[in-house]
DNA sequence: GCCGTTTTCGGCCCGACTGTTTTCAGTCG
């Protein structure tokens, strides 16, 4: 079985909780939570490097001793040191760190004291009554417990950016009617537009604190209140969402914008380089000593330790700090950036809309084209295309287009790949069409190897431009196939195909990661909203979000080109 | 466990809130 980057961070992750558990020191469960997270965002399966003779890169965070345990755990798939650890406490007791309140010191106390290894364990203890007895703990700790254990199964859940989006949007806006209230916005992995987000992260700036706490918590969506103080407090709305607002003075708004907004690993980073200059950074600002010597701006943090305004999508501690010292910050691609929209479905599959009304739209956005997209026949639940409806469509296109003014339809299809590696409908008629978008939408669970050779052969075809929703998978629903797409990347280099960035919310694909890798690899990567209603197009800010997490900038961006530009880079240039 | 034109040893980011405490450890972000 292949050994994939992220079960060696899995690994690396039990190790880290085991050992804090046994109040190891707690820079070296640090260091193990830091590999965990290099190697599960490292762009190129170590485990393949490895198997290929290659050596494994040198990697921040990783020396002897770790590199020593990633090439044990690659290439035997088992972690000795893991297993040692494992033989000193029950494997099962990890999963009693995910109850809220319960971290490493008191997980070990349970399990000293009570012989608690299992969550089934916690709550008969709890039950029982013999938490409140230990040290530490007392009666509310214990009910919490039992009520964490409860809500365990339902929980933990992250919400899609664009559902967050909402429930962001009325709380702020809430928010923003408080006493005092000058400033009120979404922080957090929010505004680094995660793909994802387990809670919002809302920051106030007023003059006093306890005003807008006590407006807070008048707000009618909230279910439950985790906690509340003067500055700060965390609420869960009635959708389950959780939100911690935190309310500072405004001239700490810059220097808290920056801590809330993350992540982590980035204000460590950025902490570091103010503690070399004798700098303390925190959510009040830059301090020399007692003087405050920044804060209202994020600029002016930034440059407190040197460096220029870095956006917040890049903030993963992946580089960027690097990148803005040296003044090789990308130009991340905009919204505004994009000319059009190379993934859109029509009445004549499973769209809502007629090609007029979707021209008209993409003209009232200012595109410059809009490739019309439908489904081929394979996918009969979406009344997919055939060739005679397909050939009839391209004719009311090439209509339609005589009549358009500032507009240009492209004929296209979203053709599906098949099992084999072939398309859906004949050369002959591909060959008549702009653009060729291909997709998977069956055989998702195919063998690694027979699942990526598909792909490649798929992209082998004369005709196919663009490979949409690379890896199929659904955020909260269907896994990502799995596939190399370290290979399918430089198979589209080579074969002069370009892969698509689904900007559906549930999508995402390709991912943040891969997006940088396709730049690495010069392959251009185009921004679509794979849109069945007008609304959809809406989706694509969640698409530039992600591809500026990719560190994508409008030159790397397919649909950013004019359409003079398009049309020719659109056919193969291979033979 | 990592890391270093200040260091190969001694550092490693910082503060709010809770519950159980009589001054703070643990947890969380």
């Amino acid at each position: 079985m292949p050994i994939h980057n992220a079960d060696i961070a899995a690994i690396f992750e039990e190790i880290a909780d085991l050992l804090e558990i046994q109040d190891a020191n707690p820079f070296r469960v640090r260091a193990y939570r830091n590999a965990a997270r290099t190697i599960g965002e490292y762009g190129r399966e170590v485990a393949e490097i490895l198997a290929g003779g290659g050596k494994l890169p040198k990697l921040p965070g990783i020396g002897a001793d770790l590199a020593a345990k990633i090439e044990e755990i690659a290439t035997t798939g088992r972690s000795r040191f893991l297993e040692e650890l494992r033989a000193q406490l029950p494997a099962t007791i990890t999963q009693l760190l995910s109850i809220p309140g319960l971290g490493p010191k008191r997980v070990k106390m349970l399990y000293d004291s009570l012989q608690v290894e299992t969550l089934d364990q916690l709550a008969k203890a709890a039950e029982a009554g013999r938490i409140r007895e230990l040290p530490g703990f007392g009666e509310k700790t214990e009910r919490a417990i039992l009520e964490a254990i409860r809500a365990h199964a339902s929980q933990s859940r992250r919400y899609s950016i664009a559902v967050a989006t909402q429930y962001a949007q009325s709380l702020v806006a809430h928010l923003r009617k408080g006493p005092g209230v000058r400033q009120a916005v979404v922080a957090g992995s929010f505004r680094r537009a995660k793909e994802t987000v387990g809670d919002l992260d809302i920051l106030v700036t007023a003059a006093s604190g306890p005003p807008v706490m006590t407006h807070l918590l008048a707000y009618d969506e909230i279910a439950d209140v985790l906690s509340h103080g003067e500055t700060r407090s965390s609420v869960v709305l009635k959708s389950g969402i959780q939100v911690d607002v935190r309310v500072v003075p405004e001239e700490s708004f810059g220097a808290a914008l920056h801590y809330f907004t993350g992540s982590k690993p980035h204000n460590i980073a950025i902490r570091k380089l103010g503690q070399e200059r004798g700098l303390k950074i925190n959510e009040y600002g830059v301090f020399r000593g007692e003087r405050r010597i920044a804060g209202e701006t994020e600029e002016s943090v930034f440059a407190a330790v040197g460096l220029p305004w870095i956006p917040p999508e890049l903030r993963e501690d992946r580089g960027e700090i690097e990148a803005a010292r040296a003044g090789h910050l990308p130009q991340l691609v905009e919204l505004k950036a994009l000319r059009g929209d190379l993934h859109v479905h029509s009445k004549a599959s499973d769209g809502r809309h007629t090609l007029r009304e979707l021209a008209e739209e993409a003209h009232r956005r200012g595109w410059q084209y809009l490739a019309i997209t439908d489904h081929s026949p394979r996918l009969a639940v979406t009344h997919g295309l055939d060739a005679k409806r397909l050939m009839q469509q391209m004719e009311e296109i090439e209509r339609l287009n005589e009549t358009l003014k500032g507009i240009r339809l492209l004929k296209g299809i979203e053709v599906d790949i098949l099992e084999d590696g072939s398309l859906d409908l004949a050369d002959s008629l591909l060959k008549e069409l702009d653009l060729v978008v291909a997709a998977v939408h069956s055989h998702f669970n195919l063998p690694r190897e027979q699942q990526t050779r598909r792909i490649l052969r798929a992209m082998d075809h004369p005709h196919f431009t663009l490979l949409a929703h690379p890896s199929g998978r659904e955020i909260g629903g269907r896994p990502p196939m799995d596939v190399d797409m370290e290979r399918i990347i430089r198979h589209a280099r080579e074969r002069g195909c370009y892969l698509e960035l689904n900007a559906q919310p549930e999508r995402l694909d390709l991912t943040d990661i891969h997006c940088q890798l396709a730049k690495a690899e010069g392959v251009l990567v185009s921004i679509n909203s794979d849109a069945h209603t007008l609304l959809d197009f809406d989706h694509l800010r969640f698409g530039v979000g992600q591809a500026r997490r990719g560190w994508l900038e409008a030159k790397d961006v397919l649909n950013t080109r004019s359409l003079k530009e398009l049309l020719p880079i659109l056919k193969k240039t291979m033979g």
